[in-house]
RNA sequence: AGCGAUUUGGCGCAGCGGUAGCGCGUUGGGCUCAUAACCCAAAGGUCCGAGGAUCGAAACCUCGAAUCGCUACCA
């Protein structure tokens, strides 16, 4: 059962510096986090590193454009990053930058190794220069009229038009994206790393076990074309690492940018007293390193990583782990559809968790694109985390807390069943090892169907009411909140913050993987509170309309004055005259209004808006007496998607000021008004 | 164009040789402890299409369609 304590050094993919992360970039980070987490549950030792790829002819241009240099410009970036990561609980052990000291130095040794192993070389190419900018030009800024189809304003590499792939000299009328000048040939010496030499190498290490089947599989047909030289430097002006004695020179960005991971953990190393560099990145390290990326990437991960590893004297990794790309609704993000979501305006509406907990519970080890459905996003959170998991403490701690003093039993009944509970921590423990994560998720919902079918069963409500039938209470309410504690357990690696929560609820120390193996007995939990929300279609909505790409608004700076009374509400974000205009408001007259039985807070009212009649249930049964209203009239959102609700269907919304309770005062039009008329 | 992945009930997925399962949603019933939650039941599929090997396929092979992506000196 307990296997010995294992060490392992795990990476994401460097998110560039020149934008912000979005939700698919979140895919990755979190599947990595959920498998970090996980190790370190269980007590490996398990170290998560990342950094900020902050090289490249982009950002030169970027920072440049936006008149500020690239260190302005990647140290901003660093920062949108670290605060999207943190609020997404993505817990790095480092976060740091490939334009760092240590990154610097790992990427010069490298080269010095490679060079002086005989794996660079050098020979003069022809590339397209811009004149007016004196910088060769990547493929990429150079646009021109494709030899092709004739087709104007493509790409240096390939035409969207027709799709024909060519060099950037073949294009007709050439010209510089960066300055808009005719580019012309110059030759400049450039350096090559020899990708061919690990040819044998790489044969076997992509059948060896360290990559998926479906990538191998790919990889092998690019090893039968046959490796390529690589180029591997650029010429000034360039941003990056200039190239160990050859002014003028740099490196690659791609060359550096997994070396970032190395320097990422050196930083690491240098503020931490317990690890040594060597033990995991030397040729003979026992350790385990894994590096988690993006398929797109995976001939760098594959192929040029391995061998720049093998090349420059350290070992290679225990396995690269690719997946799969985010669609949004079935479709790659787009921007106009407002499903191009970034990290922050994600967290600007939702919780991290929910995102967290769906990706957990569709995620596989495979390469398959991974598909966000808004709407089964919601109903999915919605259900299982709270209709389902929280439930069960929600249904059964309320008798503990108010009858038993918060006090669980000390015998606990139902060894059986929980002993089932219990057992399945090794399956969903494999599960997560193999990144099965939904599978890891099933298995968990199976168990929590099964608590709340035990709890039907029991009925505990009715047990309180029998002469005798505490004790049996009790007993029910003990073993349910013990099941629930074995879920959150299971659970602690997709939701970190919940299950803090949910152990100072249970009044636990930090749950780890083996407390499964015991049970809560004879012990006082604290009252319970709703753990999680559920998901509103309105938050969705509102950050899709808020993704959407619409002219930039600069939303004035909110100053509350510092004197206001304190219970006068925040106004809300700017919105545009069209999302205002998006409301339907009419002059109504409340025709009929009663008690609907069985509800606390609520008014049942007919209103009159002209053409029909409309059922509303209005919580205002605190402040006005129905007789009360009938006959007024009064302004409601006539066009508010029809809501069911416990005792029928809600039909619009009338208005009220006030902040609840008997403070509720409904809006009455100005005399004269009459009947449907809209309000603007 | 080449290659890879995907295509299974309304939605999201599992199954990968013995003639279809799960969750959500829907419908009906039950319950009322719980965040309109929970429990029980039902309806709903020519498993993208066409061929083929097999006693037998959603699953294997061939051809085709659609979607997404990759094709190293783009990041």
């Amino acid at each position: 059962m307990t296997e010995s304590s294992r060490k392992i050094l795990v990476s994401s993919a460097l998110p560039y510096a020149n934008g912000p992360i979005h939700i698919g970039h979140m895919l990755e980070y979190i599947q990595t986090d959920i498998w970090v987490r996980f190790q370190q549950h269980r007590g490996h030792q398990c170290i998560y590193v990342c950094a900020d790829d902050t090289h490249g002819t982009p950002i030169m241009l970027k920072a440049q454009e936006l008149g500020i240099t690239p260190e302005q410009l990647i140290a901003e970036s660093k920062k949108d990053h670290k605060a999207d990561f943190d609020s997404f609980l993505i817990n790095f052990d480092q976060f740091h930058s490939t334009h760092s000291d240590e990154s610097r130095e790992v990427t010069e040794l490298i080269y010095n190794r490679l060079n002086e192993a005989g794996h660079i070389s050098r020979r003069t190419i022809s590339q397209l220069f811009d004149p007016e900018k004196e910088m060769f030009l990547p493929d990429r800024f150079v646009r021109g009229t494709c030899p092709h189809c004739d087709a104007e304003d493509q790409y240096g590499d390939n035409c969207d038009s027709c799709g024909a792939t060519y060099s950037p000299t073949d294009l007709i009328n050439p010209s510089s994206a960066v300055s808009g000048a005719v580019p012309v040939l110059k030759d400049s010496e450039h350096f090559f790393f020899k990708l061919q030499n690990f040819e044998e190498m790489l044969q076997k290490w992509i059948r060896a076990g360290h990559i998926q089947e479906q990538i191998a599989n790919k990889l092998d047909e690019w090893l039968e074309d046959g490796l390529r030289e690589w180029d591997i430097s650029r010429d000034a002006p360039y941003f990056g690492f200039e190239i160990p004695g050859q002014p003028g020179k740099y490196l690659y960005v791609w060359l550096d940018a997994p070396i970032g991971y190395m320097g990422s953990f050196k930083a690491l190393c240098n503020r931490r007293d317990n690890l040594n560099f060597d033990e995991y990145w030397a040729p003979d390290a026992t350790t385990e390193l894994y590096h988690f990326i993006g398929k797109d990437i995976v001939y760098f991960h594959s192929l040029f990583w391995p061998a720049t590893l093998a090349g420059s004297g350290f070992r290679t990794p225990t396995a690269v782990w690719a997946h799969g790309f985010l669609t949004v609704n079935g479709t790659k993000m787009s921007k106009s559809k407002g499903t191009f979501i970034k990290a922050r305006t994600y967290l600007d509406h939702l919780n991290p968790e929910y995102l967290r907990y769906y990706f957990a519970a569709k995620l596989n080890n495979r390469i398959d694109d991974f598909d966000l459905n808004l709407e089964d996003f919601q109903q999915r959170v919605n259900s299982d985390l709270v209709g389902k998991y929280i439930n069960i403490a929600s249904r059964t701690a309320g008798f503990i807390v108010k009858r038993f003093d918060g006090q669980l039993t000390a015998d606990c009944s139902e060894l059986g069943l929980l002993a089932e509970f219990q057992q399945q921590a090794d399956n969903i423990a494999q599960f997560y090892e193999d990144r099965e994560f939904g599978r890891a998720i099933k298995a968990i919902m199976a168990l929590a169907d099964k608590a709340n079918q035990y709890i039907a069963d029991k009925e505990p409500w009715k047990l309180i009411k029998q002469q005798g039938g505490e004790a049996e209470t009790q007993a029910v309410c003990s073993v349910s909140l013990n099941m629930f504690r074995l879920l959150s357990i299971y659970l602690k690696p997709v939701l970190p913050n919940l299950i803090e929560n949910v152990e100072a609820f249970l009044n636990v120390e930090p749950l780890s993987w083996n407390d499964h193996q015991h049970l809560l007995i004879d012990h006082k939990i604290n009252k319970f509170m709703p753990l999680m929300q559920r998901i509103e279609k309105d938050d969705i909505d509102a950050m899709v309309e808020a993704s959407k790409e619409t002219i930039k608004v600069t939303v004035p700076e909110i100053t509350p004055a510092s004197n206001a009374t304190s219970y006068i509400e925040p106004i809300k974000e700017t919105i545009e005259f069209h999302d205002f205009d998006k409301l339907d408001f009419r002059v109504v007259k409340i025709v009929k209004a009663e008690h609907v039985e069985g509800a606390d807070k609520l008014l049942r009212l007919e209103l009159d808006i002209g053409n029909e009649t409309r059922q509303v249930f209005a919580g205002i049964k605190s402040a006005y007496k129905p007789e009360s209203l009938e006959g007024r009239l009064t302004v409601m959102v006539a066009n508010l998607a029809p809501r069911k609700m416990r005792f029928g269907m809600s039909e619009g919304m009338v208005l009220a000021a006030g902040p609840g309770d008997s403070d509720i005062y409904i809006l009455s039009p100005d005399d004269g008004a009459t009947l449907g008329m809209s309000v603007k």
